[in-house]
DNA sequence: TTTTTAAATGCGAATGATTTGCAGTTAAAT
DNA sequence: ATTTAACTGCAAATCATTCGCATTTAAAAA
């Protein structure tokens, strides 16, 4: 069962790990706290509907969601990416661990792999043509079907 | 210097590769085409850009190249991806080969990865909650800046 | 070769995700 | 408390991609 916190203790909460240049907002702060207690990345239209369900009569707009995102991004809060297998971006707070999923073609679930398997790199980036590349990210991506859909498919 | 060929010609050049159930017009042919010689994967707006160029006049819709390309991917014969750092989709040849890319996040350029990082996958799936998980494909991708951007950003 | 027909095309309109312009708030610096 | 740059709501604009429908065409059948 979930606890009741109030604003203001979430907001303290993420004192730490708020950047600096990043104007801390009532919608922002709703929305990290969304991202945080994620456990897949979001889209913004997930992230949207669960502002939503807390915000049954206040108004909300959507494009403070994506500005919101971009501004965390910039910051270097938030990993955005866009998974093969979907048609949307998804967004993550970059805790600097977990980055590559395994997606279900099916149900879209996404299943965190432990680890990195490109956590060494440099043996990839001996490819020619590739010697003066500044990698600045990379992203893995496994696809396939998940254990129920699996069975579903019968 | 590139060598004139009329397009009878290029279509016997395809016969082989040509799946079955995909009928060949006028159009398709041309796409196939230039996906062949292309050095990198194009997205949908690029290859449309490069069959105007060879229609100063003629005729021709963009949604046949969604359509077409669509076609090709059914049948195999094409490999659809979304980068990261793009925003569109780009399609290649599936050449069963080379299917991994660095990209330069400046100039869009794509550097194919000789080889596949991931050529043995067991491991990697050996994460908890992907016992089960049936795999049928995955990818991946490097970003960062190219040697020429890398100049350029001083 | 002509006929037949399912599939492909052109065109424009529809969709869905994301972005943007602008006037009215608001966080936070003074 | 005042000031101001940054943020928000809202609606309209974009951009990639898809779709409906009437017309055309590749290729199967006669």
């Amino acid at each position: 069962m979930a606890l009741k916190i109030s604003p203001e203790t979430y907001v303290n909460q993420i004192d730490n790990s708020w950047p600096d240049g990043v104007k801390k907002t009532r919608q922002r702060v709703e929305i990290y706290n969304i991202l945080s207690t994620a456990k897949e990345p979001l889209s913004a239209a997930e992230i949207f509907a669960r502002v939503l369900e807390n915000n049954k009569e206040a108004g909300y707009a959507f494009s403070t969601v994506y500005r919101s995102l971009l501004a965390f991004e910039k910051a270097g809060m938030v990993t955005k990416s866009v998974l093969v297998s979907e048609d949307t971006a998804v967004y993550e707070l970059n805790s600097g661990k977990i980055k590559h999923y395994a997606v279900c073609l099916k149900c879209h679930k996404k299943i965190s792999l432990k680890g990195c398997p490109l956590s060494n790199l440099r043996p990839v980036l001996s490819t020619e043509g590739l010697e003066d590349f500044m990698v600045t990210g990379h992203q893995i991506e496994i696809y396939g079907y998940c254990k129920n859909c699996r069975m579903d498919m019968v």
